[in-house]
DNA sequence: AACCTTTGTGCAAACGTTTGCTGTGGAAAA
DNA sequence: TTTTCCACAGCAAACGTTTGCACAAAGGTT
């Protein structure tokens, strides 16, 4: 036989249907007598419900969406992670829709949601994203929705970030602290709002310290070659004795770039990063860093998503998650 | 309004829920004046079909699953992409569903598939899984199911991997080109196929070479810290002059522990590895590599899925992909 | 003895689509 | 004119569950 239904299982216990649909879910209209038959034959049979049929009628899928503005080995394995444990803990299913920084796909990826009735959605913006008309069709429909990491700096909406202007402080004062005054500084993509965020931090920081900004010491980069590059530039070209960057992928970058100096880490140029803590390892000395914990920010993210379909939040919430400075060789 | 349905529609058009079903759906048998009308209406009242409804209608679900058996930094995220926009691409929906490496994670993923009447099953299978009992289910109801990566040595599902003896004979030939006679072997989970096939590669290789083999020269290590610790055990101890790793994750222990170490890379100790091709960019020299591409893998594989469900393909299919080495700076 | 409550079950509608079949009006063919 | 055919639209069933309501039998209360 094919995949049997309720309605065999009825059929083969002279039961209505009905009845039976209560037996599995124990409801207490049923008799004791009546479950204990039901559910031995279920299991006879390898029953399971068809969850297509049970979506339609309850009309709810299960499922909640993570929108990813692309996949980056930096900061998703450790996201993914917490958030696929968190959801599964509470018995939704996770899909995986990712943008490819382009806001066509981002928008397509939100009618997907729709499309599919997702009951939340996780969302990390991709760069082109500076306003959230996009997801109207989803936030009209009062779909909870949950940003974090990549999110709208004057939004209120659910969610979850770091707070950049204090990490980035952090950052500084140390590199400071160690007696730096010529600090270079490399950044991602200025379109982000965590990008903008930090060179504020980084400005205002040193500012703070009596130094005044140079902007030629603050350079853009948009993946690891290019912050190569910056990293040369800077420490060959503009003579900083300490190096910061915002992200893994600059950090890497810049490691490689230096090894290519004669430059001895820390003694002749210091390096600290905002990092998820794996890629600090690769080296030696293992780098200074802010630690930024892609799992801790998945999961503080997915608990919230959980607690606004559950009704426990009822006022949006902007959760800003603390980090620490990891002290390492690099300083 | 709530999100209209078809039958909202019909109502106000005065025709039939059929009707406007097969005007959405272009079906030649209504007229064009007729789908002009609905589709109008369709967009101006942001009609979007139900696809719970569709879904129970047509059995089926428009979704994928992918099982992996953990969120790997190193080789998920390029898997990952690919198989997505594949997916993507052909009008599919991805889930997601990890197993932490436990067998009963991942059989109870496998229930999940059934349940959500996935059409069909990526699968990276986990540490644990020495058999395919637990795909019972899925295989039984003729759900397809393409493994990849990490798939059972002697099993004739489909899958895509690529050929271990061949590329690790690839990686300990270069070294052996290049004058090494004494060469130290990492490798991951013993109970990984993908371990035990590339362990054999190592071995031949070395005997064809004529060089017997030292079980001390091979060793294990789990994870980088202990890839770490593995190689400076055989630099230190076993006074190697060259290493191999089998993955990613090994290099970078290996090499963040040579760091320690004075020896010069190449000149005084050469490292060569199986790689997705990242991390081999960190360092400087850049690493030489068996090109291992989980973007490839990840395509593939789910071209491959593709097909299976469309029917294209009749018999199972064991593909194995090439590697090409990418002789960088390390050896 | 008449009434109310409880316990267990069945009936039927609903969730929103899709699709095989039936039917109608009009044009084309005989 | 009669027959045939086609283009178009409607009817109703189906996908597999869940759930409000009705109802019968049994037990308990006045």
């Amino acid at each position: 036989m094919n995949r049997p239904t309720i309605t065999d299982l009825a059929r083969m216990l002279q039961l209505n249907a009905s009845t039976v649909s209560r037996a599995l879910n124990d409801h207490p209209d049923v008799s004791p007598e009546t479950k204990k038959r039901v559910n031995e034959l279920a299991r006879e049979l390898g029953y399971t419900p068809n969850q297509l049929a049970v979506n339609l009628r309850k009309r709810h899928s299960g499922l909640i969406a993570l929108l990813v503005s692309e996949m980056n080995m930096f900061f998703n394995p450790s996201v993914f992670r917490a958030i696929e444990e968190e959801i599964h803990a509470n018995g939704y299913n996770l899909i995986i829709l990712q943008a490819n920084n382009t806001l066509s796909r981002e928008t397509q990826n939100v009618q997907i949601c729709r499309q599919l009735a997702v009951e939340g959605v996780l969302v990390s913006l991709s760069a082109e994203a500076q306003n959230l008309d996009h997801f109207a069709t989803l936030l009209d429909q009062k779909v909870p929705v949950v940003f974090f990491d990549r999110v709208l700096p004057q939004d209120h909406s659910c969610s979850v970030t770091v707070d950049d202007l204090e990490i980035t402080r952090q950052a500084v004062d140390h590199l400071l602290k160690k007696g730096h005054r010529r600090i270079g500084g490399l950044f991602g993509d200025p379109k982000l709002s965590i990008t903008r965020e930090r060179l504020i931090g980084f400005r205002e920081t040193l500012s703070n310290a009596g130094i005044p900004f140079d902007p030629q010491l603050a350079m853009y980069a948009q993946n690891s070659e290019e912050g190569s590059h910056c990293a040369l530039e800077l420490v060959e070209k503009h003579q900083v004795s300490a190096l910061f960057a915002m992200s893994d992928e600059l950090m890497v970058g810049a490691v490689q770039a230096l090894e290519t100096t004669k430059k001895k880490i820390p003694e002749e140029l210091a390096i600290i990063a905002i990092s998820d803590g794996f890629a600090p390892e690769f080296y030696n000395p293992k780098i200074t860093h802010i630690r930024h914990s892609g799992y801790q920010v998945g999961q503080h993210a997915a608990q919230l998503l959980l607690d606004v379909i559950r009704g426990t939040i009822k006022k949006p919430l902007q959760e800003k998650l603390a980090c620490q400075l990891v002290e390492l060789g690099s300083v």
